[in-house]
DNA sequence: TCTTGACTTAAAGTTAACTTTAAATTGTAT
DNA sequence: ATACAATTTAAAGTTAACTTTAAGTCAAGA
């Protein structure tokens, strides 16, 4: 199965331009022409799919276009591409705890709000910075307590 | 206590530039002058703290902007801020979920290349597109199987 | 008092990652 | 055959988020 370079943006949701631009920063290795024209198969989605996950990582162009020349170069450089991988798999890892610690501080914002509106006013909260275990359990029904 | 604008600018790991930079488009509401300095007090902290959190997650500044405006506003716009709040926290955890995928893709790349390493060739792997379930056990030691 | 270092603003410069434009070519439907 | 839609390239334009520069102010120590 081949597909034209409009129907890869479709499905990953891309401009055309934005995958032309990444042809030409050479992020886009072995993709055939037919009559100049870009072709698509099956194994550059493969590819895609690992482009994209770099992507979402917020790896540089320029880095993720070291990782393609160093697959062009081929088995000699397998140690030097897993070390590449095992740097980018910490750093989602680093990621995912530092969004999590934006959560943390996104969710002590919603109940902040929640106990405003309920008030009806922000004095209630607006000296609490922090949500403190005491401030957690007086917000909590009185029968509800033993529950816990 | 009281800190100056270098002293800040060392704890939140930025540039004094770019606090310069975030005043000037208002994220910075409420840090006060003395002889037209920028001082910096324990409630500005507070504030930068939720800023950091807010950059992390990839909100535009004009976005912060608005949240910022909002909160100048007072009492009347609890219940937007609090929408505002439930989206990013949304976006947060979208974000989370997006990063666990790609992180699945690293971690098959690491044991790919990792088999690829014991082969001395990535010919061995390179038709593998998936870590499937078949693979995955045929990669653990046949004494090791019936642990599992 | 003089020098040094930290601060100020406004404006210009930088960078990455696209996006748009223009002009040309090709494939498909009428 | 002709029109239309999709493709191509090269080059210029855009945007967000800083960063740098230049020219000046201010406080503290020698």
């Amino acid at each position: 199965m081949t597909y034209s370079i409009k129907e890869v943006a479709e499905m990953m949701n891309v401009e055309t331009s934005t995958l032309r631009y990444y042809d030409s920063m050479g992020l886009l290795p072995g993709v055939k022409r037919v009559n100049g024209r870009r072709v698509f198969e099956d194994k550059d989605f493969k590819w895609l799919r690992v482009l994209n996950c770099m992507k979402k990582i917020n790896m540089p162009i320029e880095k993720i276009k070291e990782y393609v020349e160093l697959c062009k170069e081929g088995d000699s450089t397998l140690k030097e591409r897993l070390n590449m991988i095992l740097v980018q798999k910490q750093n989602v890892l680093n990621q995912i705890s530092e969004l999590k610690d934006c959560l943390k501080e996104f969710e002590y914002k919603e109940w902040y709000y929640g106990e405003a509106l309920k008030a009806g006013t922000e004095k209630v909260v607006e000296n609490v910075t922090l949500c403190s275990p005491t401030l957690e359990v007086d917000t909590i029904p009185k029968n509800k307590k033993e529950e816990k």
